[in-house]
RNA sequence: GGAUAGGUGGCAGAGAGGUGAUGCGUGGGACUGCAGAUCCCAUUUAUUAGGGUUCAAAUCCCUACCUAUCCUCCA
């Protein structure tokens, strides 16, 4: 699989070794509701670790929860809560969107607060090295040090200084530098240290969690856009600075920000939709469904006919899936192979889950067609949608209605009975009552078909 | 202002030199006790503008305009 690399701007070959593959993704800052563009991101890198294991490329793949931070800290002063009860709250609002999302293949989630023993030892190896000095309020990061700083942002020194914001911290012996470790002001919370109480900068957590891990090398680091820089810049720089390499992480992998009216949603524009909102109206699949059928790597502007449009197709290829389920004997051949092979062609082309999903729906569409498809291409069409549903997660489950699919199958024929009498009062109602259980009867040209709703 | 990524039908969105995917919407038809779904046909002279390279450009190059993200808060 080929998957684009920031530093680069090339494709980059992935999944090739059979060891794990280490894979690191920017959690949130737990301050508020997780929103639309959190899902957006984290059910992209769920589908692509997803992806590389059906594959065969073992994955483990870790991620940050950055649960101490000033927005934390200022929130909860509006609040009133304690710092950490309010982090704790909304990281278990985060959990529970995740679970919604179907996102289930993060290996582990780190706590910053877990980790202060690590952060404290890699600020220690840094200060070894040089790299860090103390100011009033904190211990910075020396960048001047690192001659390829802007290598992730892609600027030069001298176009890295127009435009920066001249304010506060004109003690910094230069204005790129970034705090490591933020020495303990009143009413905060604040951990014991070589340098006195205090608390962990944002970067740093990020670093000692992902090389605390994995030790020297990171296959895969993966975030949403907008922490391309400063954030991953200075994750970059504090491994460079550790490592004496500037190779430590092989790839750097950006999420597109969802947008909404043209603009990023975001916390702080206060434009988000917060996943609840989402949760109400939409299924898993259908949110799946919808965030996958753009690149990744885009820009999506959101807005909620997208969801309608996903809700039509996901039942669209649902529908098709339970027509495989009752082919048999002779009928229609479907070339499957064909479309595993577009189907893999396109996730391995930089994970192009776009023009996968669009396979899919034309598969659909032949099956849809057909008035009976043969028996052999019906195994190899059902267990294609299987195998793509693994990653991508957009078919819905089978609700268990506990009535077994035999009294069903009765009750329908009983319908047919009834409606060839002409007696619909009496087969509406068995209609209706199946329906209330779960269960939607379709006529159509050959018969009746059923489905769990 | 600088960096980066873009500008494709009514809308959403792929494609990256050789008849412009896919979905939604809209209009018409078929099927039909009703409901739902499905099928067929049409919307199809859609690649921001202007130059250039080429036998051939949405795709490569130049210029202009427009949009988004970042430029020390953010997935």
């Amino acid at each position: 699989m080929k998957l684009k690399d920031e530093i680069s701007g090339k494709l980059v070959e992935i999944g090739t070794s059979s060891y794990p593959m280490k894979i690191y993704v920017c959690g949130p800052t737990v301050y508020d509701k997780p929103h639309l563009g959190h899902l957006r991101t984290y059910i992209a890198y769920d589908a692509m670790v997803k992806y590389l294991r059906h594959r065969g490329t073992p994955v483990f793949y870790l991620q940050n929860i950055t649960d101490i931070d000033d927005k934390i800290i200022n929130r909860a002063l509006e609040t009133g809560q304690g710092p950490l009860v309010l982090s704790r709250e909304y990281t278990q609002n985060y959990i529970d969107a995740m679970k919604y999302a179907g996102v289930d293949s993060v290996n582990y989630y780190a706590m910053a607060t877990n980790h202060i023993k690590d952060i404290i030892k890699q600020i220690k190896r840094l200060e070894m090295k040089g790299f860090t000095y103390n100011l009033p309020d904190g211990i910075y990061f020396r960048v001047w040090m690192l001659k390829n700083y802007g290598r992730l942002k892609r600027q030069s020194p001298e176009e890295q200084k127009t435009g920066t914001r001249a304010k506060v911290a004109d003690l910094k012996e230069d204005q790129r530098d970034f705090v490591l470790w933020k020495f303990k002001k009143e009413g905060e919370p604040s951990w014991k240290s070589p340098w006195g109480e205090g608390r962990p900068g944002w970067h740093i957590e990020d670093t000692a969690i992902s090389l605390s891990f994995f030790g020297r090398k990171i296959d895969l680091h993966g975030a949403g856009r907008d922490l391309l820089f400063p954030h991953n810049e200075a994750e970059l720089s504090i491994m460079t600075a550790l490592k004496n390499s500037e190779n430590v992480c092989t790839l750097w992998s950006y999420t597109g920000m969802l947008r909404i009216n043209g603009e990023k949603m975001s916390k702080s524009l206060n434009n988000f939709i917060p996943f609840d909102e989402l949760k109400e109206k939409y299924s898993r699949e259908e949110v799946r469904f919808t965030f996958l059928s753009s690149l990744y790597s885009s820009d999506l502007d959101f807005s909620w006919s997208m969801l309608e449009e996903s809700r039509k197709n996901v039942s669209y290829i649902r529908r098709s899936y339970e027509k495989l389920k009752k082919q048999s004997g002779k009928g229609v051949s479907i070339d499957v192979g064909t479309y595993r092979e577009l189907l893999y062609r396109n996730m391995d082309d930089d994970f192009n889950t776009r023009v996968a999903i669009s396979i899919l729906i034309e598969l659909a569409s032949e099956i849809m067609k057909a008035n009976n498809v043969e028996e052999n291409s019906a195994l190899e069409a059902k267990k294609l949608f299987d195998d793509a549903n693994t990653f991508l997660g957009i078919m819905p489950e089978q609700r268990e209605t506990g009535i077994p699919d035999q009294s069903i199958e009765s009750l329908v024929k009983l319908r047919d009975l009834l409606r060839k009498k002409k007696l619909y009062a009496e087969s509406d109602s068995i209609r209706d009552s199946l329906n209330n259980a779960g269960i939607v009867m379709e006529d159509g040209e050959n018969g009746t078909i059923w489905r769990r709703e």
